[in-house]
DNA sequence: CTCAACGCTCAAAGCGCTTTGAATAAATAA
DNA sequence: TTATTTATTCAAAGCGCTTTGAGCGTTGAG
């Protein structure tokens, strides 16, 4: 089979098919006004009829920008494991990416690495911001990355880091707290978190959250009900059985995310319970597009916040704060909302 | 808080500091014979001190490679869904793209949008190379590409398509058809298939599987047991319920990934029945790292195969068809294995 | 009729690298 | 000693854009 090899048409070939300078088309194409209507036209039907799209190299060079913006996604050396939220929060974020013209530069790079690969960006010039992943308490990237005069946002907070940053984050706090209650107020006094990691920020909101509950209804806190690792299933399943079978079960059980959700479900199945009537389930629930659950009333009573559109508010806030460098720091609080489902019901 | 504002040191300023000229100090980095040992060391002890990195935009222009590789990943419209592997896919590849120094260029992108993704990458000149996801059956795309003379590797096959291309698949066909069979020859006749949507490779594939076993063995195809859609939790779920509730439930099931899995797992639980007891239930497991189930005796009987690794199997030969043009085209078949676990029993 | 203002277009410089082709110094051969 | 290699180093061109500063007709005001 031949084919015509295709090259593409540079902006040269461009202007003198045109009979026009360099400039004039550039111009023309990038919308200035000191072009003519006319002209413009003109340009313009050339362009597309060739097929032209200036050359990302090129331009990103004289421009000085790189219209990229990178995102650092740890891999964890214990599971290597990727959370699966990162790709429905992409998922949000490069939307608005396209948008405004971004590429989305990914660095899928293990804990330790991190530090040299933010510099590495920097050092290189090949982003023009970047979007910091799952923050842990303290997290001193935030410092890094505010000595290299790199914009970012974080997905999350980092807690005991006193200096000024863009975040995007859901009241992981609030939210705990509200489904602890719930479950308190519905009888429940024997309850469990099984939550991520501790040195993770989200994770210690979590706990808190799920504390202060405890803490106002007078009920004490026992590190007996509490489990703390990398969300996967089978962490769910074999901290919930390990609960299930110890003594003095919990009544209830607060799963951190829907995969360990489903882990804690088969252990309450193994154990030949029925989840809703003999032991209630809460879980925070990411709105992840192959859980998604939009029956009236779901399988499981959760927090629910989307973390796509964490995606698509961290996306602008970056793509603002690139633009519109030296401006006020800003923080998005998303709010997650307690939807009841079969998977709790009140304590007999 | 005040920092000194950094800024990188380019490879002129590095020059002047050496006192060698750019040529000299560029040929040093980038390991030409030209340069003495004794000013190479000069050289890159200098760089190190200073902190440099050759700038990405214009290392790029000047040498015409973009360094980069391209993703897109289609985003169905129907469910807004981001296929669950893609991220273990791209922590495979990233490794290897990061060992070779490109960048990897992430486009989520609807369906219907991929053509002009290709074509706009191809135009701006912004990536090198791409891989082409989540293959249809007659897939327009490697036609694309071919035309565009863009390298690229296919993550799956596409049949009807005659010319040649790089790739790396699993041999669904073959998995299937010893799913089906293990299923068989343990005594099961009524076994469902719940696939992906009929019109993507990998669902022909493991449908032929399926079908051809049951000829082989005599068993008459019924469409009955037989459902294709997008690989939710629900779907799997939903799907099972029908067959479990309908008229000659089956005896056994073939999911076609974990997350459907778990959904079947929902209905077989929901109907009161009791998994590798009541019935049999066989998965797809591409081994994502937070389903990972290192037991003995997994819990789900399951053709496994990492897909991981086909993300570094198809970074490699990308990365070689992008180094050595005009090379034949490759292809890679992965073998998924077989797992016995605690989902399937013989037919009592 | 002249001068300033305006609208449109252009030539050329510059972004920070790589790479070509040449120059210089040192070493060897004749 | 002189010619020829060999080992180093360099100046300058070029990658394909954007952008600066200037030029040149056309108008309208004075």
């Amino acid at each position: 089979m031949t084919r015509a090899l295709k090259t593409t048409t540079n902006l040269k070939q461009l202007s003198e098919i045109l009979k026009l300078s360099q400039t004039t088309v550039s111009r023309a194409l990038n919308g200035f006004p000191e072009v003519s209507e006319k002209t413009r036209q003109r340009v313009l039907q050339a362009a597309e009829q060739q097929n032209y799209a200036p050359n990302a190299r090129a331009k990103r060079l004289a421009t000085g920008r790189s219209m990229a913006i990178g995102h650092v996604v740890p891999v964890s050396t214990e599971h290597e494991m990727v959370n699966p939220i990162f790709a429905d929060f992409i998922a949000g974020a490069s939307a608005r990416y396209a948008q405004s013209g971004y590429d989305l530069l990914l660095t899928l790079v293990a804990d330790e690495d991190e530090f040299s690969t933010y510099k590495d960006l920097v050092a290189r010039s090949a982003v023009d911001g970047v979007v910091v992943h799952a923050p842990k308490i303290n997290d001193s990237r935030i410092a890094l990355l505010n000595d290299l005069d790199l914009p970012f946002v974080v997905h999350g907070r980092s807690s005991g880091i006193t200096e000024e940053y863009n975040w995007v984050d859901v009241n992981n706090e609030g939210a705990f707290f509200t489904a602890t209650e719930y479950l308190i107020e519905t009888g429940h006094k024997r309850i469990a978190l099984i939550n991520g990691q501790t040195e993770m920020d989200f994770a210690m909101r979590r706990m808190n959250g799920y504390r202060r509950a405890l803490a106002e209804y007078g009920i004490a806190f026992s590190e007996q009900y509490l489990f703390a690792g990398e969300m996967t299933e089978p962490y769910g399943r074999h901290s919930a059985m390990q609960l299930l079978q110890g003594a003095n079960p919990p009544t209830a059980i607060i799963a951190s995310s829907m995969i360990v959700a489903n882990g804690v479900r088969r252990a309450v199945h193994d154990m030949g319970l029925e989840l809703g009537r003999d032991i209630s389930v809460v879980t925070h629930d990411d709105d992840l597009s192959y859980f998604r659950d939009d029956s009236a009333v779901p399988v499981f009573t959760a927090t629910r916040s989307s973390v796509r559109e964490a995606g698509t508010k961290s996306a602008d806030l970056l793509i603002n704060a690139i633009e519109k460098p030296n401006q006020e720091k800003h923080g998005i609080l998303l709010k997650a909302k307690l939807k009841i489902g079969q998977s709790t019901a009140p304590l007999k």
